[in-house]
DNA sequence: TTGAAAGCGGTACCAC
DNA sequence: GTGGTACCGCTTTCAA
C-alpha cells in the first residue's frame, strides 16, 4: 500500500534525460524529439508513473477541481442540480466534487477554511449563511444558484421564485378557489419570501385578503408539511386549496390528506413546488410550480468556467441569470366556478 | 478576487521571525516564547492569514481528507452511507468529500486518476467496476462498501444480502404463496446475486422449484420493476407474489401494481429491498428488507480511518465485516392458508 | 527559543 | 532540443 511513490525525478534518472524534459513529454507543451519522447514515454509506462497532481498545482495554481456546495443531499431538487453541474464541467475539463453542509453554517465555513474549499478552481454554492458578509468573504470564482444574497458580490443563477408562487396562487384564484392556504417556512432567504409575496400578490389582485391562519410558517420540512395540513383540515373553516411552497412540504401534504382520508383534487386542492416522487404519484397526480434543476447546474456551471478563465483584470460586473419557471397542471386543483 | 495571497513569508517578515517560528506557532507543536507567539497571532489575525494547505500536505503527505465514490447520488440508499460517512469522519477530524460515478466506470477510474482520488487520504468505495483487478491497482486505504469483489485486495462492508433474499422469501412461503417471481438484475456483483440465490434457496427448501418465467432479468432499474410487474401479471399464469430487489425496481413495481389497478397484500404480494418512500407511503405499506444504511457508512468510515493510522509495516490481513439485514414485516403479504 | 536551509514533486524560464 | 535551476508555500531537521 505505500511503497515510496515514483517521482519525476525516476523516470528523468530512468531516461538519461533531465526532469525538464520529461515534464516537457508529460505536458505536450514544448517540442522533444521522437527519440527521447518514445523512450521516456516507454519508460513512464514501464513505472506505471503518475504526476503528483498537487505539486503541479502548486506552481501553477490551477486544480481543475469545481466544488458544489449544497445544504442538503438528500433533497432530489440539489442532486439534479449536482449533476448539471457535473456534466457541464466534465465538457470543458473540470472534475467536480459534492459537499454537503446539512444546512449547517459552520460546516459550510469548514468547506471553505479547509483543503476543498481553498483548493478547487471554483464553486457552485447553494448557501446556509444569511448574511452577505459570509459570500463577501470568499475570494474565489462563485456562483451562487437557487438562494442569492444581495450584495454578496458573486453572480447568481436564480429561478422566477416570485412568478412561480404568482401562477400557482393565481391558477387556484382562476378556478374559483378564495381560500387558499400557504405553507412554507422562515424567509431567511429570497427564494422563500419571494414565494410567499408571489402568493400574497395573486390573492391580493383578486381582491382576495388572504387569512392570516392560511399562512403557516414551519422550518421547510416534511413534517410541517404533514402537520400544518392536519391543523388547516380540522380547523372550524378549512382551505379549499393548499400551496406547499416545497417539495417536501408538498409530500407532507399529501401524506396528511391521504391519512385524513381526504381526495385530493376533490376535497382539497393542491399545488406543490418542484417535482417530487409522490406528487407524480398519487391519483390525480399533483399539479406543481416546476423548475428546470438541472439546467440550473449546467448555466451555473458554464457561468463559472467562464469566469475561471477570465483574467483578473477584466472582470465583467456582477449579474444574474434567471430562470423560468413552469406551472405543470395536472388533475389536483378542483374548479369550484 | 485575486489579489497576491498572504503568505507565511508575509507573516514572518511582518513579525520580523523567521518563517520556522511561524510555522510552530500555527502548529502549536515545538515551543515558542509567549511573546513571539502573541506576535504572530496578531499579525496572521489582522492579515487574516489562511495557510495554504496543498503546500502543507506536499511536505506531510496528508490531506485529511476522505472521499466517498458511490454509483448514484440521486438514490437515497448512497445518500443515506454517504451521511454515516461523513458523521463518522467528522467526528475524527476528517473531511468528506462526494463523487457520484453514474455508474461508468470511465468516471470512476477519472477519480482514481484525477487530483482527488490522489490527494485524499482514503476512499470509502460502491464502486462500479466487476474486475478484482481494478481494485488491486488502487493503492490507497479503502474500504469497498455494499458490493465486494473477491481478491481485490481491500477491506469490506457488506450486509447479509443471501439471508435477506431469504427471509423475504420464506416469508412469502410461509404465508403460503407458491407461485414467487423475483426481479433483478445482471449479477455483476455479490450483492445481485446472493439475492437471487436467497430467495432461490428459500423455495427450493420448501419444495417450491422457480419457474424460470418468474425470474425476471433487467437492469436494476425503476423502469424494469414497471415493465415486468406488467408482464407478470398480465401473462397467462400470474404469481402470487413478487420480490423486487432493490429500492427502484420496487417503486416500479408499486406503480405498475397501481397502474393495473390490483390491490397490494390482495391481489398481488409484494416484498422490496431497502427502504423507499413509495413502499412507506402506499396502503397497505410494503414489506421490505430494510439494510442499515447510515450505519454501513460508519462502520466502513472507522475501520478507514483506522487503517490510515496504522502504520505501513504493520497492516493486519483483509477483513470483511458483514451487517446484518431485517425483514420489516408491513401488509403487502397476503395470508394465503 | 529561534533561524537557516533542505526538501516535498513538479513547472517554466534561461542558457547552451 | 535539452539541461540547469529558481521557485510554489509550507514543514522539519540541525545548529546556534
Amino acid at each position: 500500500m505505500a511503497e515510496k511513490e515514483i517521482t519525476i525525478k525516476d523516470v528523468a534518472r530512468l531516461a538519461g534525460v533531465s526532469v525538464a524534459t520529461v515534464s516537457r513529454v508529460m505536458n505536450g507543451r514544448d517540442r522533444v524529439s521522437d527519440a527521447t519522447r518514445k523512450k521516456i514515454q516507454r519508460i513512464i509506462e514501464e513505472l506505471n508513473f503518475v504526476p503528483n497532481t498537487m505539486a503541479a498545482s502548486m506552481v501553477n495554481k490551477k486544480t481543475h477541481m469545481l466544488a458544489v456546495v449544497v445544504p442538503e443531499i438528500q433533497n432530489p431538487f440539489y442532486t439534479a442540480v449536482i449533476g448539471g453541474t457535473v456534466e457541464a464541467a466534465k465538457k470543458e475539463g473540470f472534475s467536480t466534487l459534492v459537499v454537503s453542509t446539512y444546512n449547517d453554517e459552520a460546516e459550510e465555513e469548514e468547506f471553505f477554511e479547509g483543503f476543498l474549499g481553498r483548493n478547487v478552481d471554483g464553486i457552485i454554492l447553494i448557501g446556509t449563511h444569511k448574511e452577505a458578509g459570509f459570500y463577501r468573504n470568499i475570494r474565489k470564482p462563485t456562483i451562487l444558484v437557487d438562494r442569492y444574497i444581495n450584495d454578496c458580490g458573486h453572480d447568481g443563477v436564480l429561478i422566477d421564485n416570485f412568478r412561480g408562487a404568482y401562477e400557482a396562487a393565481r391558477h387556484f384564484v382562476e378556478y374559483g378557489h378564495e381560500r387558499i392556504a400557504i405553507i412554507d417556512g422562515a424567509h431567511d432567504f429570497n427564494d422563500g419570501k419571494d414565494r410567499y409575496w408571489g402568493y400574497h400578490q395573486a390573492l391580493h389582485e383578486h381582491g382576495i385578503v388572504p387569512e392570516p391562519g392560511y399562512h403557516k410558517q414551519g422550518k421547510w420540512l416534511e413534517e410541517d408539511g404533514y402537520r400544518f395540513t392536519m391543523e388547516l383540515m380540522q380547523s372550524a373553516e378549512p382551505p379549499t386549496a393548499i400551496f406547499a411552497t416545497n417539495n417536501v412540504i408538498c409530500t407532507g401534504a399529501i401524506k396528511a390528506i391521504r391519512d385524513l382520508d381526504l381526495r385530493i383534487g376533490e376535497d382539497i386542492s393542491l399545488i406543490g413546488f418542484d417535482e417530487n416522487e409522490l406528487a407524480q404519484f398519487v391519483q390525480p397526480r399533483v399539479t406543481v410550480v416546476g423548475r428546470p434543476m438541472r439546467e440550473m447546474g449546467i448555466q451555473a456551471t458554464e457561468m463559472l468556467i467562464q469566469k475561471i478563465k477570465t483574467p483578473p483584470g477584466e472582470q465583467t460586473k456582477l449579474k444574474r441569470i434567471v430562470l423560468d419557471v413552469e406551472l405543470i397542471k395536472r388533475g389536483s386543483v378542483k374548479k369550484l366556478n
